[in-house]
DNA sequence: TAAAAATACTCCATAGGTATTTTAT
DNA sequence: ATAAAATACCTATGGAGTATTTTTA
């Protein structure tokens, strides 16, 4: 499980939509699909019910919450370690937890 | 940034070696160095100091720690996801946060 | 029937392997 | 001098694109 296809669903669902959520990621709609259904393969779990409209199952939303605390928690990460490598590790805490 | 570099890293800095570390990730040394650097790369920050023994710097101490929480949380999201797919969701929040 | 998602391919980027050189003790 | 990491080069897996076909409301 990496961290793109994390992104990818985080913006499926939030989007409700696998064409929108592409526009918005910048990839074409088909390998968009692919990565969520290989995710959900992956897992052994359905992630999105692919009625109109788009929903979540239950196992989704809970992934779905978790997976938006990774993504925060790693952009947070990499902008940390980049503050503390520049030498400005003063402001240490500020806006992070 | 994705998952499996994270993975070595915290392989090779808890291992201290780049070549027990590789043993331990089932792939050759020179693409674990190469990872090791791309994310370095990435990052902006050097990660390890590579003299003998090999130590971690600062930004590098800060990621570790960091990265083994990220790696601890997308195993339990994966699990619990699982978990409530087989329907297996009554036991809720035993053995996790 | 008209949108949105899923297939069926093709292509390319990059992760990984082997052989070798460089570095650091 | 020697063990460990880095570099050079090659291969192959899989992520992404285009064209098209299925869905489903």
């Amino acid at each position: 499980m990496e961290i793109r296809p994390l992104r990818y669903f985080v913006t499926v669902a939030a989007e409700r939509s696998f064409s929108r959520a592409s526009e918005k990621l910048n990839i074409a709609q088909p390998p968009l699909s692919r990565q969520i259904q290989q995710l959900e393969a992956e897992l052994g779990v359905q992630l999105l019910h692919r009625g109109r409209p788009l929903t979540l199952t239950e196992p989704g939303r809970y992934f779905f919450e978790q997976a938006r605390q990774v993504l925060q928690r790693t952009d947070a990460m990499r902008a940390m370690a980049r503050r503390i490598g520049a030498g400005k590790r003063r402001q240490f805490g500020i806006g992070f937890i």
